[in-house]
DNA sequence: GCCCAGCCGCTTTTT
DNA sequence: GCGGCTGGGC
């Protein structure tokens, strides 16, 4: 790396960078140029004679991937590292040693809702009643504590000892059978089937570690412990691990990562170097000063400062509103005020807590005339229309795929209903074979009568028909199977629903003529794996001018000039389903809220509604106990001209403290409910007593809604 | 075998 | 408020 690039560096990222042997830890806060410091370390190694082939970096993200393999490319460094998430670097794993991992190397991805056919499946199978084995509950304690952990059947067998792990083991088992009966792997299986060929096959340990000689993962802190065995399986054998992150950017505890990854990463490797990037190049002082004091309340924390390298800027705005119509209106104004003010739209980002709360912003977006997208790549791909098609293409290059192949076996209906599936699948269950081998054993099954036999038999000829070449590009094909299977025209046939799916398949076959076009060596096989690991911030384009709207948790390593951040309530952040117990949950959803704060550069609006419709139910809220931890002014929308004082809550206990915009901090002495004109009394700790009258905004004109 | 109405259950975040 | 599933009617 030439000496210009280095000057472009501050000490500690140069310390990171050019430590090139042995473990490295670089703890590094939000807006510390850590990709920088990914991207130039990559150079350095190249730099020093070190083979791009030898290197390995694993991110969060796809597009994090392609980022990085863009900035790698501008600083002209060669190409030929490897760069993707974790769950790609499996797949390419697993395909590669298939024999040896107990698999098949064309195996197709489960997403989520494959999952959940899976589990009903499979729960109705052991006899069991989804009401007392809630398939979401099953499939989480399947996932998160069982194979994120490299918990496989056998071992939770032998360790259940209580009717429920008895149960669950049972459905485990059999759910697992499902999957490897259709050549299917679901996102866990990917990470645990890696870690168990590692384990298992030292030999595979050693040619893949001999390979990927520089080992560097980012987001360290969302990793769990599958990800964990595969990442030291990996470096075992040279030590060459260069891991960055944030512990008070772990957000993914409920999927199971596991934060003691990066806290105990000096005890697994004792002789690590560590650095600590603490230096922000993005936000503003005043809005890094908000973000430490927020996650200065979390106790279960590592001491790490947020070093501001940037004037203190504007305030940091936070709003109360009477609803989130009026939350989403104000929006659209502040909006507009910024673009006046030559703001672009691109430097515009919402973000809120779940997805729901998308749609009033949209509504009022919409009725300002203000250009959006929604940061959700995911969803796409779980449209009916989307996944007939993917199912269709599914099929080809895995015909023992079963969800897919009964997905589009009537699909659109061509008289093979369920009476002829039923003895379709009770054929093959008695023959031993797959679902597919029985359609094309048709002629056979004395069950079925000659009618549905010619259908059957016109649907597998379609089908193999397609099979001839699956090694070129994919929009052809895809387009081709659209009309022969006649999806497009039941969907021409459908009117304005179908209009709509209409438009989205052809989107779908242009994105996969567009994978035709950047891809090396196009196949089916590949795309179908392409799409299966779509994460949200995938979709986030910035060829348009258009705000941004996204779930905090899409939030991560993105960066924006202004950011809104909107229903900031008691409920949602922290969200209901939090146990408030638990301080460890209540600390991840803290952190949740730092991760958005610390996206902002300049702007910095929170807001929260007094009254939300959640599930088609009106209900008052309470402003987030997060708000009084921010230690900023609440700028009420209410008149203060007649003299009283204002807070922003609703109602009060003795004993409870208060932070008011301008005494501080207090202890509630009394609270006299009247209503609208509620008084607190409170004795703030400058030691002054004061009578309080509660001012509820526009609270009338709800109350009469 | 197909279609539709109505009911039920769920409803946080996502690779 | 929504979408998936079921059951009944054609």
């Amino acid at each position: 790396m030439n000496d210009t690039l280095s000057q472009q560096l501050t000490p500690s990222q140069k310390k990171a960078v050019f430590h090139l042997e042995g473990p490295l830890l670089v703890i590094a806060g939000p807006g510390s140029g850590k990709t920088r410091v990914i991207t130039y370390r990559i150079a350095a190694l190249i730099d020093t004679g070190i083979r791009p082939f030898n290197i390995c970096a694993i991110t969060f993200t796809n597009k994090a991937a392609d980022e990085m393999r863009q900035r790698t490319i501008t600083l002209e460094t060669p190409a030929g590292a490897h760069i993707s998430t974790f769950h790609s670097l499996c797949v390419t794993i697993l395909r590669q040693f298939a024999a040896k991992a107990g698999i098949h190397p064309n195996f197709t991805i489960y997403n989520e809702s494959d999952q959940t056919r899976c589990i009903k499946q499979a729960i109705k199978d052991c006899g069991l009643d989804t009401t007392n084995f809630p398939p979401a509950r099953c499939l989480d304690a399947i996932s998160n504590r069982l194979k994120n952990n490299l918990i496989d059947v056998d071992s939770f067998k032998s360790q259940a000892d209580d009717f429920f792990s008895e149960t669950l083991a049972r459905i485990y088992a059999r759910y697992q059978q499902i999957l490897s009966q259709a050549n299917t792997l679901d996102f866990d299986d990917l990470l645990m089937k890696t870690a168990f060929l590692l384990r298992d096959h030292p030999d595979v340990c050693s040619e893949l570690g001999n390979r990927f000689r520089f080992l560097l993962i980012d987001e360290y802190q969302d990793t769990n412990y599958a990800q964990y065995k595969i990442a030291k399986a990996l470096a075992s054998a040279h030590n060459n691990i260069c891991v960055t992150g944030d512990p008070d950017q772990s957000i993914y505890r409920w999927r199971g990562a596991d934060i003691r990854n990066i806290l105990a990463f000096e005890d697994d490797w004792p002789d690590a170097t560590v650095v600590k990037l603490e230096e922000n190049f993005r936000s503003t002082a005043n809005i890094l000063e908000t973000a430490d004091r927020l996650i200065s309340c979390n106790l279960n924390r590592k001491q790490k400062r947020l070093v501001p390298t940037k004037p203190p800027g504007q305030d940091v705005i936070v709003n109360a509103f009477a609803d989130e119509l009026e939350e989403a209106q104000a929006l659209a104004n502040q909006v507009k005020q910024l673009t006046d003010n030559g703001a672009s739209l691109n430097d515009i980002a919402v973000f809120y807590r779940v997805n729901a709360q998308s749609r009033a912003i949209e509504e009022a977006l919409i009725q300002n005339q203000i250009p959006y997208q929604i940061v959700r790549g995911v969803e796409f791909y779980n449209r009916k229309e989307i996944r007939d098609m993917l199912a269709y293409l599914k099929i080809l290059v895995n015909p023992d795929d079963e969800i897919a192949l009964l997905r589009v076996i009537n699909t659109p209906a061509r008289g093979i209903g369920k009476t002829t599936v039923d003895r379709l699948r009770t054929y093959a269950s008695h023959k031993n074979i797959t679902l597919y081998e029985a359609l094309k054993k048709v002629g056979s099954i004395d069950s079925l009568s000659k009618a549905p036999k010619a259908k059957i038999a016109a649907f597998v000829n379609m089908l193999e028909q397609f099979k001839t070449d699956l090694t070129g590009q994919v929009a052809p094909l895809a387009e081709r199977l659209f009309i022969e299977s006649g999806l497009q025209q039941y969907l021409k046939a459908a009117g304005e629903d179908g209009k709509n799916a209409l438009e989205n398949v052809n989107e779908l076959i242009n994105a996969a003529a567009q994978y035709d076009h950047q891809a090396e060596k196009p196949t089916l096989l590949d795309y179908l794996q392409q799409i299966s690991l779509v994460s949200d911030v995938d979709a986030y384009d910035t060829s348009i001018d258009r705000v941004a709207l996204m779930t905090l948790h899409t939030a991560k390593g993105l960066e924006f000039e202004n950011v809104f951040i909107v229903g900031v309530e008691e409920g949602l952040l922290p969200h209901e389903r939090t146990n408030t117990d638990d301080a460890d949950d209540l600390e991840e959803e803290r952190r949740l809220f730092f991760v958005g704060i610390t996206r902002a550069k300049s702007g910095l609006y929170i807001s929260y509604a007094r009254y939300r419709t959640i599930r088609g139910q009106l209900l008052r809220t309470i402003p987030s106990q997060f708000l009084f931890e921010l230690g900023i002014n609440f700028a009420e929308l209410t008149q203060e001209d007649d003299g009283f004082s204002v807070i922003t809550q609703y109602d009060f206990n003795p004993g409870q403290m208060v932070q008011h915009g301008s005494f501080g901090l207090g202890t509630v002495t009394e609270f006299i409910d009247m209503g609208e004109n509620s008084i607190v009394v409170v004795k703030f700790n400058t030691g002054q007593t004061k009578s309080l009258m509660l001012k509820y905004a526009n609270l009338s004109k709800i109350d009469n809604i």
